[in-house]
RNA sequence: GGCGCUAUAGCCAAGUGGCUAAGGCAGGAGCCUGCAAAGCUCUGAUCCCCGGUUCGAAUCCGGGUGGCGCCUCCA
């Protein structure tokens, strides 16, 4: 089975072949730690692990990068601000960062570096493009980009940039040669937020640090540095341009062979933003939710498409997750065993085409539906029900979700206290239908859904679950 | 102003030239059930509008209209 992924640059679906065959190498752009994680970094992080997952599965051996942009002008700010260094405030947005990743089920990049501590990376490759006379320094110490000297500059992003209009929006006292010229290097004294290095005192611009970091973990020295660079899709413009260009004059080479894009979250159909106080905080939605669940929703959207984040939506594709745990329960202890193949060959094709998502969950969808037809027809055989166990283990693996109890899922944020004066109530109403007291059996129920919590009789025996309303 | 994305049933959402346009939620009918719930079965779309290309288009091209994004820090 063949991967194929959409290439921004060529605008189209493509069949990935690797630098090296059988290896990936993956790097995406992470976040800037200032502040914390909103469902956007949450969609990014989720398209790329989606990626890396069916890689995996595919058989692929997969490095992936993600970054920490922590040394960077509203870090800074925050650090003026708040009256903390500059590494207690990065520190604290990595941890949280890393640990909403990990509640929403992404897996760990094999690389995280710095911008902090790629430094070396960083110097080396800004003196490299000075001697190539691709970069120069202003009065100030600032250096920047020369981007007339890339003759290629602009193909990533097809912008063709017009000289009139960017005249209203760069600074006047601007010393930059050209308006499409960036900063790879900030001068600056400040000690706690400056490096001192043949450079002179100072920082990195963001730009740089991507193109360093993939020279400094990356070995490849054929036509192309790593196979892939993902990021959110505001990032293909000037970012991943001025990336493509540091690297080519730098290095000669070309920094990626495919370049992926994830599409944008919007809120109840408008852009996240403080201002419009919309809630768009990871560590919220998580609150209410939960990662597996918020995970499930995120990702049954396409990855390239925007996704319009709303309650509503959330709240009725929590009853699509449901059903897979109910299937759980009914296999609940079958040991596992041999996965149905045709199940998982058509759940990784869907996910092999350019991570069609969507369509693997109606995959799902469907596995879901003929197992419970079968087990309703056969519900004494043992080996298809260690099969949906595999299925369902198959699930988790490839798609990240499935993994809880199901029984747990159903009861969550229930106490041990209120569960056991539920197990009474439902004992209780055992009692009476077994002396046909509907009327009392009834009552028992109502009272139970009253507490949120719905019955459901079943051949092994009344199984409960909470319900919202 | 420049560049680009998008428009599919009440809602969410796949499909990008050709059998009956996936799947989920909501709704309706049935089976099952003491009754429910759950589960299963059945049930819904001339694919934004107008032209064009083609034997054939939701799918390609042109023009509208609506929504959105990037061009400034941004996932």
């Amino acid at each position: 089975m063949q991967m194929r992924i959409f290439d921004s640059i060529q605008k189209r679906k493509v069949v990935f072949e690797p630098i090296k065959e059988g290896e990936v190498s993956i790097y995406v752009c992470g976040p800037t730690v200032y502040d914390d994680a909103h469902l956007g970094h949450a969609r990014s992080a989720l398209s790329f692990d989606m990626l890396n997952r069916t890689l995996k599965a595919l058989g692929y051996k997969v490095t992936m990068a993600k970054n920490f942009t922590d040394i960077d002008d509203k870090i800074i700010n925050k650090m003026h601000n708040s009256n903390k260094s500059l590494k207690e405030i990065t520190d604290y947005y990595i941890d949280r960062y890393l640990s909403e990743m990990e509640a929403l089920g992404v897996k760990r990049a094999d690389i995280e570096p710095k911008a902090t501590e790629s430094i070396d990376a960083i110097e080396q490759m800004i003196n490299s493009l000075i001697k190539k006379g691709c970069a120069y320094r202003v009065d100030n110490g600032d250096i920047y980009f020369d981007t007339s000297k890339d003759n290629r500059y602009g193909t990533l992003s097809h912008m063709v940039n017009n000289e009139d209009d960017m005249q209203s929006r760069i600074c006047q006292s601007d010393q930059k040669r050209d308006p499409k010229d960036f900063a790879l290097w900030k001068a600056c004294s400040e000690p706690e937020i400056c490096f001192d290095t043949t450079l002179g005192k100072g920082r990195p611009g963001w730009h740089i640090e991507c193109s360093a970091m993939i020279e400094k973990h990356f070995d490849n020295k054929g036509e192309y540095r790593i196979d892939i660079h993902g990021g959110g899709a505001d990032l293909l413009f000037p970012h991943h341009e001025n990336e493509a260009s540091q690297t080519r004059c730098a290095t000669g080479c070309e920094i990626a062979k495919y370049w992926m894009h994830n599409g944008f979250v919007q809120i109840d159909g408008e852009k996240m933003s403080k201002s419009l106080g919309n809630s768009f905080f990871l560590k919220d939605a998580l609150g209410v939710y939960g990662g597996e669940l918020l995970r499930f929703y995120l990702i049954s959207v396409h990855y390239r498409n925007d996704f319009n984040f709303n309650e509503e939506d959330l709240l009725s594709t929590k009853k699509r997750l449901d059903k897979l745990y109910r299937l759980k329960k009914r296999v609940y202890g079958i040991k596992s065993g041999t996965l149905d193949s045709e199940f998982k060959d058509t759940l990784l094709e869907a996910m092999s085409d350019d991570l069609n998502s969507s369509k693997a969950l109606s995959v799902i969808d469907t596995m879901v539906s003929v197992a419970n037809d079968r087990l309703d027809k056969e519900p004494k055989n043992r080996q298809f029900k260690q099969a949906i166990v595999a299925n369902i283990e198959y699930i988790d693996t490839l798609m990240g979700f499935g993994g809880s109890d199901p029984f747990e899922w159903f009861q969550q944020g229930i106490s041990d206290e209120q569960k056991s004066k539920i197990n009474k109530l439902i004992a209780q109403r055992g009692e009476a239908k077994k002396a046909k007291d509907f009327k009392k059996a009834d009552e028992i129920r109502e009272e139970l859904l009253g507490m949120g919590v719905q019955l459901m009789d079943t051949n092994e025996g009344t199984k409960w679950e909470r319900v919202d309303r």
